[in-house]
DNA sequence: CGCGAACGCAGTATTGCGTTCGCGGTGCAATACT
């Protein structure tokens, strides 16, 4: 079996050896287990369902968040030379996506969003086709998304119960153990073999720097930029914020280009080829920008605020570094930040007036649409009150949108107080996710003591090496594809 | 909720002040229109 795997991976993906944690992963989905796998950022998570792909018989599908992130493994999978693979989504005119059901068995990597799957005719397609195996990538975003955002990936469940059930995979890179938890349960596993790796980033160094106000941020932040080169990411807190930072730091001179939800979707994807090229030096973005990002050189992440979670700040900061380098995340906060991040993270939760005016609507067999059109309802409270009224009575649904809320009011504290308190920032992360550090690497933190200068010298000198080690990296598959 | 921009007013300057208004994250799919 173990050389078996090992052939594969030098055939189809011309690595020589697995990388920490993906053989133990392979070997399980073979076992038919079902697996939740936490592993860093830049660690070679497609790789795990890629592989198996080539061993099992049947088909992979593979649950993804993103139209973005399907397309990018769409398109990696084809460099690979995999002809059989395909992502079902809203790109394909509805011709097309007739032709592509007919003949759905012929693929081996089937990409889906959670709410293409709640269809009806891919549901039934998919009864009727062998899977070997179902993936669920960013698997956090089933706890993150799906109680108050996009409840199709809680239809997980019911779904799977309506197909015959290979294993699963769950990915992910940030996972607590209550979030574990919640991936099992909506995947339906029932003991799941779990694979962690350490969540720890050593070559990431910390930094938290209180501002005395608002106004003073951006001169800190041109400041940063300034001393300590990029590429990198600044994330905001609004739209509006990205595009007004962007234009002013466009205007110092510096290769920068926003990006958030409120932009094209061709824009969108402009941007972040611009970035991957080397072609811009910074986005300016709010947390729209990231999942799915491969950018291995990535040496600053600035927050312009407090994130709303320890979970998204995680995320968010670990799309540094992915070379091995050493790489900043640097946070400025005032002290009224928590104020904002509360409103725009409980803001959009329907309210018990809202849950009753549904529930009235739907009583009276009105189409709920009316509601948005009226401007009384969102289109996201629609759906979420779709879901909840659908399978709970009344009153337990407003307490369980209460709680939801109450919750994350509360993951704002816990990441404010990382920041605010005396104690270290990485083993405060390490261990909110339920792992232990084991040691501090030098210029580990702003509470360890952080000295930026050494860590400019050290990153250059990093990135000469890797540009060497690139180098020859090339050459070698260079005569692999001759032969 | 809290901030900043825009507005309105006074009334003889090109500013000052109080008030109102608008804005504030994350995505899918499908539809209508060019």
């Amino acid at each position: 079996m173990t050389l078996n795997l090992h052939k594969v991976l030098f055939e189809k993906f011309g690595y020589a050896s697995f990388r920490a944690g993906q053989q133990e992963i392979i070997e399980s989905i073979l076992n038919k287990e079902d697996v939740v796998a936490i592993l860093p950022t830049g660690m070679g998570k497609s790789l795990c369902y890629q592989l198996p792909g080539y061993i099992l018989p049947s088909c992979v599908i593979i649950i993804s968040p993103l139209l973005s992130l399907m397309q990018d493994q769409v398109e990696q999978l084809k460099k690979l030379g995999e002809k059989r693979v395909v992502a079902f989504n809203s790109f394909l005119t509805p011709n097309e996506k007739q032709t592509l059901l007919q003949q759905l068995e012929r693929y081996k990597f089937i990409f889906l969003s959670p709410e293409m799957l709640m269809q009806e005719q891919v549901k039934i397609k998919l009864q009727s086709m062998p899977i070997s195996l179902i993936v669920a990538d960013e698997a956090h975003c089933i706890s993150q998304w799906g109680y108050d955002f996009r409840p199709d990936y809680l239809r997980l469940g019911e779904w799977l119960s309506h197909i015959s059930r290979p294993p699963i995979l769950a990915l992910t890179a940030t996972a607590t153990k209550h979030v574990i938890e919640d991936i099992s349960t909506h995947l339906t596993m029932q003991q799941p073999t779990l694979h962690i790796q350490s969540l720890d980033r050593p070559n990431i160094h910390y930094a938290a720097v209180e501002i005395d106000s608002q106004e003073n941020k951006f001169e800190r932040i041109l400041k940063q930029i300034e001393s300590f080169s990029g590429p990198g990411i600044i994330y905001t807190q609004s739209r509006r914020k990205a595009d007004v930072y962007a234009q002013k730091l466009s205007d110092k001179g510096f290769r920068i280009a926003s990006y958030h939800a409120g932009m094209d979707q061709i824009d969108r994807m402009f941007v972040q080829q611009q970035f991957l090229n080397n072609e811009i030096d910074w986005v300016c973005a709010t947390n729209a920008f990231g999942m799915g990002v491969h950018k291995d050189d990535i040496r600053q992440v600035i927050h312009d605020h407090i994130p709303s979670s320890v979970a998204n700040y995680a995320q968010e900061v670990g799309r540094a570094g992915r070379d091995g380098s050493d790489s900043l995340a640097i946070l400025f906060y005032t002290k009224d930040d928590e104020d904002l991040s509360i409103f725009i993270t409980t803001n959009d939760f329907p309210d018990e007036s809202h849950i009753r005016l549904f529930d009235e609507s739907i009583k009276k067999g009105l189409n709920p649409n009316q509601l948005i059109s009226q401007g009384l309802l969102t289109e996201t409270h629609v759906r979420i009150l779709t879901f909840w009224l659908a399978r709970k009575k009344i009153n337990e649904t407003i307490e369980i949108l209460q709680q939801l809320k109450q919750q994350k009011v509360e993951q704002i504290f816990q990441m404010k107080d990382i920041l605010w308190n005396s104690l270290c920032i990485r083993q405060q992360i390490v261990e909110f996710f339920g792992q232990k550090l084991n040691s501090k690497p030098l210029n580990c933190c702003s509470k360890c003591g952080l000295n930026i200068e050494e860590l400019i010298d050290s990153s250059k000198e990093h990135v000469r090496e890797l540009k060497l080690q690139s180098w020859e990296k090339r050459i070698s598959l260079l005569f692999k594809g001759i032969e």
